[in-house]
DNA sequence: TTCAATATCACACAATTGTGTGAGAAAAAC
DNA sequence: GTTTTTCTCACACAATTGTGTGATATTGAA
């Protein structure tokens, strides 16, 4: 018997989910809440094997119930249901631990199979959503518009070292010029990078795999 | 007529791929290299509209290879061929530009469909792998040793104003508070997370998933 | 209720960063 | 072989960051 607690802001979500899985002799819905907070204090009580999150939610969203809820209780499974116009943050669903995703589109049996296999610990995902994140993974490396900027090779060596927490002067010694030389790389890179200062230029190095 | 060119180090592979091809009227295996910068002197003449790239070559693998092959010719639809022990650089195959990837393992027919859906640029994925990609995915958050500090909710939202390159003075100007509170928070975080300056913050926020 | 953590602010001061301007030598590109 | 880019350095100065020390009010947990 898999417990289930449902979370959404929408009664009439709640109410169809519900009805979906009335027949089902292995799933019992334990409980139905709408929003992050009341599933932290229903887990926090109650025995609870798959949660079946909508994303969207007042007070506390999918995303951050999650985190908490994974906090609570490791191995809780946690399925997030979704729209298919929000495919840039499902990565994210993942990396705070989400065991997978399910369209709110999804029919009575790819719902009912979806449970099941969370409740097993497998990744549960939609092939569409799927797709939908690749490609958000892949306009990635281009995070600003157009190509990162030709930087010089020695201004490359000074800004992996800011990015090492360096000083200036300790770089200078590095390198085994002056300050002001260092400084001078720095003021190149501050106007090929359009940064306003440190922290952004080795956002943006992170950003192009330079760092 | 689909025009392929196969990549990988072990003529055995070529040999084998080639021979499955071979009666497929709408595929045309136009060339055989045996490592990345073949295939790139290979599509800088010649027409191909699938790459069918092995992750693991000499010379120059088939990440790197698909980075430049992208560059020059950047409609190419990119297959990558996988064992199945490689999952955490899945998602680097995505940001890099390839269209899918596939199990060296693959059947013939999954072969074939998957280089008909690459042909259309559809994404082109294993869903054993993406499970895999998921798990590595699902790791990252943690990337260096231990735990992620306990910041403070107002500690992040200073620590996420610096990572945007705001001053300590815009920073209170947003928070409302004195530039003094804003540089105690500075202070607190530096003692936390253990960095030098806020360089170091930022990008132990970003291992983290905190920006 | 008491205690620890959080959030707030002050003042002073050293260290570091970022800017403006100018310039010479070496290396690479043309 | 000339031109451009890169790398180097200097000096001065404003702006910002980071540190040391101490203090008060609020909050939430024990």
């Amino acid at each position: 018997m898999i417990k289930i607690l449902l979370a959404d802001d929408h009664q009439i979500m709640l109410g169809g989910i519900s009805a979906m899985l009335e027949n089902e002799k292995e799933i019992e819905v334990v409980g139905a809440v709408s929003n992050g907070l009341e599933v932290l204090e229903f887990i926090k009580n109650k025995e609870v094997d798959v949660l079946l999150l909508d994303l969207q939610m007042p007070v506390m969203d999918g995303l951050e119930t999650t985190m908490h809820a994974k906090k609570l209780r490791p191995k809780l499974n946690i399925l997030m249901l979704t729209t298919n116009d929000e495919g840039s943050i499902i990565t994210s669903i993942f990396k705070k631990g989400a065991t997978g995703y399910l369209l709110k589109s999804a029919s009575k049996s790819s719902l009912i199979q979806g449970i099941k296999d969370a409740a097993e610990g497998k990744k549960v995902l939609s092939s569409h959503l799927t797709a939908i994140m690749i490609d958000s993974l892949s306009e990635k490396p281009s995070p600003k518009k157009g190509e990162a900027p030709p930087i010089t090779k020695r201004e490359l060596e000074v800004l992996q070292l800011i990015a090492e927490e360096f000083t200036t002067q300790e770089i200078a010694d590095k390198l085994f010029v002056s300050t002001n030389t260092v400084a001078t790389h720095k003021r190149n890179l501050f106007v090929k990078m359009d940064a306003k200062n440190s922290v952004g230029m080795v956002k943006m190095a992170i950003d192009w795999g330079w760092i």
